[in-house]
Order: structure tokens, then C-alpha cells, then sequence
DNA sequence: TCTGGGGTCCTAGGACCC
DNA sequence: TCTGGGGTCCTAGGACCC
């Protein structure tokens, strides 16, 4: 209230919030299909690290890498509805759907031509309504409260105005990118979540708390952002398969199962209630790189090729951190051994390090604490306690610091 | 058929301090 | 002199998400 006159003093109630979901129609497949619009109609897979591009033939003919053609380690990254309706689908190791679908054509991934239809359909959206949260490459949460006319009725529809809003956005989306979206309107994230999934693809479902026993508790519980493959699973034991089952649980009998705060959280969940408000803006507390190898790797034996592809990992994530104007105080590295065990080792420093040479070293350290009695199949450098770049440069002594002006020959493993 | 790469958040124990 | 209680930081692992 901006006046001191109480007369003016007019109490007013928070209009109902109405929160959307916004999340890209199998995203990468469907911008490949903008460059290759022939294979319109076809189950195509997006992934399996370095598979062939497309390319064409002196008579124009076009030729596509095939699915039963791919031998490595790489997964499904995204698959067209023609491949999803064989069984391919997200994660699925690339030789596992091979068996499934080996004619389906396999493109690379190209994320730069990702990225950029991102910022195309996200910029659409913010001139509609501009209260976004971004939730990676395909995906946004949008605030629509104060956006005009959403809490309007239109006709006899009391739902029309945010209707007509999530529309609009719809419209706007596929006119800057040509491509189509699914969208969720509810008075939470939560449900805004589950509801963009109910009508997919070129969907668009809006729902209030009265549709959730029809709509909702119908779902299995792994519908539920939260509740993933470890949970899920115990709660099948317990007999708890659908949500609203979940919602019609003591939460004491929850929270004995799964502790207090998950516990919790579960029974709200299942009843649809999330305050969460969408978040315009974060800053990252953590930066990675990693890679998987070819095949498993002798500690010993590939000592050398090991080291160089540390030492290159660390070159790239200096060059993220630049990029992105980060320095961190705790370097971290990740293993995973054959078997896919996996074990990580961090090590916090007084000072920020930010380059290869100084996360090289730290890195180093860290590599000291592990065992090596298994082959290895990955590993990976992180960057965490993120600083601004420009105020780290302080010339304090950190272990990292000391272990750089160490003699090249006292470098530790790999 | 063995399972990518980039993240976030939570838990839990020990160190350390008051 | 037999044993506290809270707060915070660090580290390791794990669940989960896109």
C-alpha cells in the first residue's frame, strides 16, 4: 500500500496464480526433420555419438545412416513418434534399439542448431509473457497471473482467457521456429508438469484443482516430477502404483518409508499442492565435463592416453569457465569403473583456480585418493564454488597454486 | 542390450568452532 | 574428572531431471 489514508486501504486477494509448462514436441528429431523434411513420417533417432550426417550422392540421391549400422556406447538422445511407437525411446542404448528399429535412419546430434531454435522459441514466448523459467534446452515454466486477460471468461468458458493466452503462445512458438509445442496451464508447477504431457503432441490442457481426482490420480506415480525409477519402485511394493493412491496414504506411513522432508513432499505432491514460484533467474553452481571412452581403460596400461584425455578435458572446461566468466574454489573428478561403479573425489582450495593448468593439478590430487583395481569406462572434471572470474585472481597461496609450481616429474597419476 | 553428458539437490558423517 | 549441543563447512554418494 502506497497511501497512509486507511481509507483508501482496499483489501485485495491474490488472483488465482496460473502457471504453464511449455515443453518442445520431440525437440531435436523435429528441427532435423526442418533440414530433412523427406524423412517426414519415418521413425528417425537423434544420437549415438558420431554417427554419419546425412549426405547426398552425384545423382541427389540422399543417404542416411541406418540404426542397424551403429556399433559404440552411445544412447538415444531423442526419437520421432514413428520410432517411439517401436519401442525407441530416451536413454535407450543406441544397440538396444537398433534390435528394436534397424531401419530407423540415425542422425548426429547438432546442438548448436538445438540451441539456436531455442533461444528462436523462448524469445517467441517472452513477447506473450515474459515471467519465464528456463528448464534446459526444450522445456520453460511461464508465470501467466499478470498477464492480460488470462483471468478473464470468454463466453460462457470461464477458462477462455487463459485458454486464448496459451493459445496465443502456442501460435507464436510455431510461428518463429515451425515447429509445435505442448503446454500445461494450472495454478502450479507441479501440475502444469504432468498436464503438458496429457494431450502430446501440439497439446494443450488447462486444469484447476477440481480436475485433479479425474485428471491426476489416475497416473502412475512416475508421472510426478520427483519421482523417479528408486522410488517408484518402493512404492510398488508398498501397493502404491497410482497417485491417487499415493494421495489416499497415511503420510506418517510415507514418511517412516521415506523420511521426513520426501515423505512429506510425496503426500502434497499426490495431492497436487506446490507453492514453487517460477524462477526468472540462476546462477550455475557447478561446472562439468566427462566422457565416456570407446571402450574400458587399464590405469596403467593406458596411463598415457588416460592423461591426455584429462588434460583435455580440463582445457575444455577452462575454456566453459572463461566462457561463462567462472572461477571455482572446489575441483572434482568422477569415475565410473567397468561395472559402472562410481566414485568421485573433491578437494576445496583458500583461492578460485580457473585454469587448465591449475584444474590439471587439482585434479591430480584428487586422482591420488582412488583405487585403480578396475578397468575404467569414464571420467569427468568439475568445477564447483563458483566466483566471478575477475575476483579470483587473488595471489594467495592454495594447495592448488603450490602443487602448479611443483616440478613437472612430481605429477601424480596419469 | 549393458547403460551419454550436463546439471541440481539431499543426506549423512566428521571436522571444527563456540 | 567420562562427556553437550548447535552451527557450518567439507566430502562422498545417490536420486533425479533434461
Amino acid at each position: 500500500m502506497t497511501s497512509d489514508d486507511p481509507a483508501e486501504f482496499v483489501p485485495t486477494v491474490a488472483p488465482r496464480r496460473w502457471i504453464a509448462h511449455l515443453d518442445m514436441d520431440a525437440f531435436y528429431a523435429s528441427v532435423e526433420l526442418l533440414r530433412y523434411p523427406q524423412l517426414k513420417g519415418q521413425p528417425v533417432v537423434i544420437g549415438g555419438r558420431r554417427a554419419d550426417a546425412p549426405h547426398q550422392d552425384e545423382a541427389g540421391q540422399w543417404h542416411y545412416a541406418r540404426l542397424r549400422d551403429y556399433t559404440g556406447r552411445g544412447v538415444v538422445t531423442t526419437s520421432t513418434y514413428e520410432a517411439r511407437a517401436l519401442g525407441v525411446f530416451s536413454a535407450m542404448g543406441t544397440m538396444k534399439a537398433a534390435l528394436l528399429a534397424p531401419d530407423a535412419v540415425l542422425l548426429p546430434a547438432d546442438f548448436e542448431a538445438y540451441r539456436r531454435y531455442s533461444r528462436l522459441f523462448k524469445a517467441a514466448v517472452a513477447e506473450v509473457a515474459p515471467v519465464i523459467e528456463d528448464r534446459g534446452i526444450d522445456e520453460i515454466y511461464i508465470d501467466l497471473t499478470d498477464v492480460p486477460g488470462v483471468h478473464d471468461a470468454v463466453g460462457h468458458d470461464p477458462l477462455g482467457g487463459v485458454r486464448a493466452v496459451a493459445r496465443e503462445i502456442k501460435n507464436s512458438v510455431t510461428r518463429a521456429t515451425g515447429l509445435s509445442c505442448s503446454i500445461g496451464v494450472t495454478p502450479n508447477k507441479l501440475l502444469s508438469k504432468i498436464a503438458s504431457e496429457l494431450d502430446k503432441p501440439d497439446g494443450l490442457t488447462v486444469l484447476t484443482e477440481a480436475d485433479i481426482a479425474t485428471r491426476i490420480w489416475p497416473l502412475g506415480v512416475r508421472k510426478v516430477n520427483g519421482i523417479g525409477p528408486k522410488a517408484a519402485a518402493k512404492l510398488g511394493e508398498m501397493g502404491i502404483e497410482t497417485v491417487g493412491e499415493l494421495a489416499a496414504t497415511d503420510p506418517a506411513l510415507l514418511i517412516e518409508h521415506f523420511g521426513k522432508s520426501y515423505g512429506a513432499w510425496l503426500h502434497a505432491a499426490a495431492h497436487g499442492r506446490d507453492s514453487r514460484p517460477v524462477v526468472t533467474h540462476s546462477e550455475p553452481v557447478s561446472i562439468s565435463r566427462e566422457t565416456t571412452f570407446e571402450r574400458d581403460l587399464h590405469a596403467v596400461r593406458d596411463r598415457a592416453l588416460l592423461g591426455s584425455i584429462l588434460d583435455d578435458l580440463c582445457e575444455r572446461l577452462a575454456v566453459d569457465l572463461a566462457r561463462k566468466g567462472y572461477a571455482g574454489k572446489t575441483v572434482g573428478i568422477k569415475l565410473r569403473f567397468e561395472g559402472f561403479h562410481t566414485v568421485t573425489r573433491d578437494q576445496t582450495f583458500p583461492a578460485a583456480v580457473q585454469t587448465a593448468a591449475e584444474i590439471r593439478r587439482a585434479a591430480g590430487l584428487c586422482l591420488k585418493r582412488v583405487d585403480f583395481d578396475k578397468r575404467l569406462r569414464l571420467l569427468g572434471v568439475r568445477v564447483g564454488h563458483l566466483v566471478a572470474a575477475t575476483a579470483s585472481r587473488q595471489p594467495v597461496a592454495s594447495p592448488a597454486a603450490d602443487a602448479a609450481a611443483e616440478p613437472q616429474e612430481n605429477l601424480p597419476l596419469f
